[in-house]
DNA sequence: AGCACGCCGACT
DNA sequence: GTCGGCGTGCTC
């Protein structure tokens, strides 16, 4: 006869689970366990009929739920160190600060790999690690290393003084700020400290491992980006975690690996919008570093040529210690800007779908004859953005989608770019018969194709998201480029970041307006940073540099944004931005997020919103926050889903926390009441609004 | 979210 | 007679 559960001492503790937040479940889930175990010990637990991943945590002196109910753990796996103090902050900062459920959070930013293991497997894993670690250590050869400028040599020091602080690292393109992170993480690897390095995006890592492998030759480098598989992200992540590793370098989610020894975070192009997760939980990695930072006393470095106004406001008001380095190193000169005044050009040029006007074919083809490269933006893929019919008007609309299909002419498809759907081109009009139909604008295909006649002989090429689909053939294509292959390269803005072109003379904006007149307000910062970038392509090489040229093609030359190009001055155009946004109650002036509802009724996600307004409206916390009334987005519809959001808007940061912290059970109430509510989501510091 | 239970239509 | 549609409800 078996004793049902003997009267053995249970400890509870709290467990962070996965559970999504619509769950009704807040917080922690309570359990019994035989053993006491220390916050941030991994746990395997039931819940329901399942089993699932947990952390144990700290454990409120709230109601103790009825113990009688409570399910003991099934597992702790307790050969994995507990994660730290202040991980477990940072994610319970992170999942307060962006109204997530924090198991949810908190498991999702852990290796997928892990989630999977009971004890036994962890075990296995644990054992077979120190051979995974031998290999992260670099064997590349040691690269000479070139004296540092004054600049950089300042930066250096500075950021070895300021101690738990944020260092704003302003460098023009070409200063030489990887020397200054490699420098500052050098003196701290020597202390024995790990450091944490996030750049926006998994293409810009490699070139940076090998970077770093080449400086520190011996030491360890951990990666963390989405591009690993399962297995390696899993070595890596308990290589930071153990301590193992000196350096973990990767994106967005890397601010979340665990590092024992941390001394030093790094964030690369701190103002790539790559840093905000635009799903699930919508966390800024970059404003998580910095909060890390705080929280673990170390330095935060955020470095960029064109920082968000964001960070370059804090470093106007000195929470930032701004560290400037104006300078291109080797004597590289920025190139100088030529702005082509769009309504002075003869209509027959500008009308009917040619892109280019004639001073800038003119400047291709001086560059063609002189054997230099050129670069020439346009953000839109595609052979033409909508189809249309001379006849009756019909245009190429996506049926699943508010949005029109874009025309690429090499597959002979119609593809909408927000749902994927892809059908071949009609050869009459699906709604007259008409054979007459027509391309209107144009997209990256087409500038090849019109380049293509334009430059007879000429050798071009074009990178874009359709022309590297496959594995490699982004590398292949660069590689083309450096080879000096291509005479002219067409491409969206992937080609503008982070690639050297050293015989390169001749960046041209093809048609940068409509960022001037969006309506999405950071679109001004995003093309003053992307314009500044392409600009540094070109002119590193010192001889060429004299002769380089930005071209911008524009009906609007006499907009600020291209005055201060001209003068590569960061600050004064950040300093007319920050005016408009002030005066406009805009960040970081204010601060911003956004209820998003879903559903096949456009009415239904309406009325959700409008009650959810009420509701926020009714709260004590609104007091101090504005109530925007719902609207849909500009793409409302994406397959078949209609969206809509509402804005809430505060001066004061935890006035909108807090109205959100209390808004957000209504929410879940709300939800009941809305039969055909697809979903609901809030964005907190949304990028767009 | 999973994963149950639960109550109505076309098949071996 | 059952297999299975997804509506409703619960998970410490």
């Amino acid at each position: 006869m078996s004793a049902p559960s003997s009267p053995r001492h249970q400890t509870l503790l709290a467990v962070a689970v996965e559970t999504p937040q619509h769950a009704g479940l807040g917080g922690t889930l309570d359990y019994l366990s035989e053993q006491s175990l220390s916050p941030g010990t991994l746990v395997r637990v039931p819940l329901g009929k399942r089993e699932l991943p947990g952390i144990v945590w700290e454990r409120a002196d709230g109601p103790t739920t009825d113990a009688q109910a409570l399910k003991p753990i099934r597992q702790a796996l307790t050969a994995l160190p507990p994660l730290p103090a202040a991980w477990r902050q940072l994610l319970g900062f992170a999942a307060a600060y962006y109204q997530r459920n924090l198991g949810e959070l908190a498991l999702a930013v852990l290796p997928p790999e892990l989630r999977k293991l009971d004890a036994t497997q962890l075990d296995r894993r644990l054992k077979r690690l120190p051979k995974t670690v031998a290999g992260l250590a670099s064997t590349a050869a040691t690269a000479p290393r070139a004296a540092l400028t004054k600049d950089q040599s300042t930066a250096v020091d500075e950021i070895g003084r300021v101690g738990a602080g944020t260092c704003l690292l302003h460098g023009v393109t070409g200063s030489g700020k990887t020397e200054v992170y490699m420098e500052a993480a050098a003196r701290v690897l020597d202390q024995g400290r790990q450091v944490l390095v996030l750049v926006p995006e998994i293409n810009l890592t490699p070139q940076l491992e090998a970077s770093f492998a080449a400086r520190f030759t011996g030491r360890r480098i951990a990666s963390q980006h989405s591009g690993m598989t399962p297995a390696q992200r899993l070595s890596h992540w308990l290589a930071a975690h153990l301590g193992e590793a000196d350096l973990v370098l990767g994106t967005r989610l890397a601010v979340f690996a665990p590092m024992p020894r941390l001394g030093l975070i790094v964030v690369d192009e701190e103002h790539d919008p790559s840093f905000k997760q635009q799903e699930g939980a919508r966390y800024s990695a970059r404003d998580l570093a910095v909060y890390r930072g705080k929280l673990e006393g170390v330095t935060v470095v955020l470095g960029s040529a064109t920082p968000s106004l964001e960070s370059w406001h804090r470093a106007q008001r000195g929470q930032y210690t701004l560290l400037p380095m104006p300078e291109r190193i080797g004597q590289g000169v920025l190139p100088s800007l030529k702005v082509v005044d769009m309504t002075n050009q003869p209509r027959a040029n500008v009308g009917s779908g040619d892109a280019l006007s004639q001073p800038l074919v003119h400047a291709l083809r001086e560059r063609l004859a002189r054997g230099e490269q050129s670069l020439l933006l346009l953000n839109r893929r595609g052979y033409a953005p909508v189809l249309q019919c001379t006849a009756c008007g019909w245009k190429s609309a996506c049926p699943h989608c508010s949005a029109w299909r874009v025309f690429h002419k090499a597959d002979r498809t119609l593809r909408c770019h927000h749902c994927g759907l892809a059908e071949r081109v009609p050869r009459a009009c699906p709604d007259c018969g008409n054979l007459d139909i027509h391309a209107t604008g144009r997209g990256t295909e087409r500038l090849e194709e019109q380049l293509t006649e334009l430059l007879p002989g000429a050798r071009i090429a074009r990178i874009d998201a359709d022309s590297t689909r496959l594995k490699g053939s982004l590398e292949a294509q660069l590689a083309a480029v450096h080879d000096g292959d291509v005479d002219v390269l067409v491409g969206t803005q992937m080609i503008a970041k982070g690639h050297d072109f050293r015989r390169m003379t001749l960046v041209a904006a093809v048609s940068p307006d409509n960022a001037l007149y969006s309506s999405d307000f950071r679109a001004p910062e995003r093309l003053f940073a992307l314009l500044m970038q392409a600009a540094g392509r070109a002119g590193r090489d010192a001889a060429m540099g004299a002769r380089s040229e930005m071209w911008v093609q524009t009906w609007n030359p006499r907009h600020p944004l291209f005055a201060a190009l001209a003068r590569h001055d960061y600050a004064a155009f950040a300093a007319s931005q920050l005016k408009d946004r002030e005066a406009a109650g805009l960040p970081p002036f204010a601060h911003l997020a956004l209820l998003r509802a879903e559903a096949k009724d456009a009415a239904v996600a309406q009325r959700f919103l409008h009650a959810a307004a009420e509701a926020a409206a009714a709260l004590p916390q609104s007091a101090s926050v504005m109530i925007y009334p719902p609207v849909p987005p500009a793409v409302s519809r994406v397959a078949d889903v209609e969206r809509v959001q509402m804005l809430l808007e505060s001066a004061s940061r935890t006035a909108l926390q807090h109205l959100l912290a209390a808004l957000q059970p209504q929410l879940h109430q709300l939800r009941s009441s809305h039969r055909g509510l697809a979903r609901w989501a809030i964005d907190v510091d949304p990028l767009a609004i």
